[in-house]
RNA sequence: GCGCCCUUCGUCUAUCGGUUAGGACCCCAGAUUUUCAAUCUGGUAAGAGGGGUUCGACUCCCCUAGGGCGUACCA
């Protein structure tokens, strides 16, 4: 059987690292497995639901190179849940609830400060049709809920092992809203049976769901697919990762200047035994994927590895895939160029800095101590610059005036770059060429 | 409150009853016939606490502490 995984974001905001994240492990899996990874965009809340972030969605999975092999709106598909609420409701596992928001809040705390558990009394499987009538008489609509058997659930996860959830100890859950909106989960029950989805991979605040939604599978004759629920992602200092969401969007990364295979290498790699390090490629990624190198201890998301990862990913990265980035930035100096930069690189953008060392105009940094030395080194330096000159340059500058090491490259790097640090300076130099270099030697600007 | 999961170098992790407890990041040192960065090599450093079980426990069991998640007419 061809696995089938979905990936199911809400179009009500950007993805971000954790969303992404789980949708990033469904698409590895199913590459891995020689599957297919369906997007479904859960679109059921029409209140909050828009285009643009339906497309920012696309936007953001294209980019990170995760293709998807079928797409699908849930709100294209209301006609399928309601007949499954009629199935349901002919087999009697959908009840009639009147209780409001707020009774249902009030009865929790009443249950929570008593020491019970907060679960759902079922009051309303008890009214009588006469009560019913009268409550619908005032104008009071249901809402729904799905009746649980109160059993334990068993399933053997991908992620965790053995798992089981007694329903007996839950609320039954609410199917539909009081003004008819279905709840994410008898669409997503309902999608996955219908689109033949083998295996939901989610992250582990689902797994009580997961009891719920293998007895809705059931009611609704169908078997359940298979589950892995992975750990949820905590910040650089051990809290969860909610709180901050809003910084952590994959269109604030990638306007950050994130590479996308950074990106998704770290996502790949948090919390499993495999080293922080890049992948060759999503491909790569997804070749040595298993649920058996994930830890069963929350990840940990420190924005100082993606940025580790993201230079580590341009320091690999050949000319060629970089010219057309460099030609767009107005930085294409020849390839010469990007391997004496890439290296030294945080944001790719960051090349515009070395192209302005290289073909702009700098302020050289020359300090009152060193002007002898950077005077004699500009009457040193020969008519030819070639890759070869650096070596023999600084030999001679360091005969005539006795400085050396430190002392003498760190005068010439500042008056040549402007700058305390970059790349090899026997690369630069030819790049920056006589004519500039004697200028800035000089203390020109140039 | 209750339920589920988790706890190994500073950090991310390997180990699945017998290991000099391994790797990666960070850090430190050396190399790159003299600079910062980059690169290469080497090094420091660990089993939350307490009880069991066992010839033997990081590994199995219990308790305590700590962390994550859930307990919605959110997803």
């Amino acid at each position: 059987m061809t696995v089938r995984v979905r990936f199911a974001p809400s179009p009500t905001g950007r993805l971000h690292v954790g969303n992404i994240r789980t949708g990033l492990i469904n698409w590895l899996f199913a590459r891995a497995q020689g599957g297919q990874f369906v997007l479904r965009i859960d679109d059921t809340d029409l209140e909050r639901s828009t285009l643009e972030y339906e497309q920012g969605i696309e936007t953001d999975l294209a980019w990170l190179g995760m293709a998807w092999d079928e797409k699908y709106s849930q709100s294209a598909r209301f006609p399928l849940y309601r007949e499954a609420m009629e199935r349901l409701k002919a087999a009697g596992r959908l009840y009639a609830c009147y209780e409001t928001g707020e009774e249902l809040d009030r009865r929790r705390k009443v249950q929570l400060s008593r020491g019970q558990p907060p679960v759902y009394d079922r009051a309303a499987l008890k009214l009588t049709d006469a009560e019913r009538a009268t409550l619908e008489a005032e104008g009071r609509r249901p809402h729904w809920r799905f009746r649980l058997e109160g059993k334990r659930v068993k399933w053997d996860d991908l992620a965790r092992g053995a798992c089981e959830v007694d329903t007996a100890s839950m609320s039954d859950p609410v199917l539909i809203r009081e003004d008819g909106a279905f709840l994410y989960t008898l669409p997503s029950v309902v999608d996955d049976i219908d689109m033949a989805i083998t295996h939901v991979i989610r992250g582990e605040d689902h797994v009580t769901n997961t009891g719920a939604q293998i007895e809705i599978f059931e009611a609704l004759g169908a078997r359940a697919p298979q589950f892995a629920h992975t750990t949820l992602l905590v910040g650089a200092d051990g809290e969860g990762l909610s709180k901050r969401l809003g910084s952590l969007s994959i269109m604030e990364l990638r306007e950050g200047g994130y590479e996308p295979l950074a990106i998704v290498s770290h996502l790949a790699r948090i919390g499993t035994s495999d080293p922080l390090e890049p992948g060759e490629s999503i491909e790569a990624l997804a070749a040595a994927f298993t649920f058996g190198k994930m830890a069963r201890h929350p990840g940990r998301y420190d924005p100082a590895d993606l940025s580790r990862l993201n230079s580590a990913v341009l320091h690999a990265m050949s000319y060629a895939e970089a010219q057309p980035r460099l030609a767009e930035l107005g930085a294409d100096l020849g390839e010469a160029f990007w391997l004496a930069i890439r290296a030294n690189l945080g944001p790719f953008a960051g090349v515009s800095n070395w192209s302005r060392v290289v073909n702009g105009a700098i302020e050289p940094l020359i300090a009152e101590e060193d002007r002898a030395t950077v005077a004699a080194a500009k009457d040193l330096l020969p008519a030819m610059i070639d890759g070869d000159t650096w070596s023999r340059w600084t030999t001679a500058v360091k005969e005539q005036t006795g400085a050396k090491g430190r002392g003498l490259f760190m005068p010439l790097r500042r008056a040549l770059t402007g700058l305390d640090h970059g790349p090899e300076m026997a690369m630069l130099l030819p790049l920056i060429g006589r004519e500039k270099a004697v200028r800035r030697l000089s203390g020109e600007t140039a």
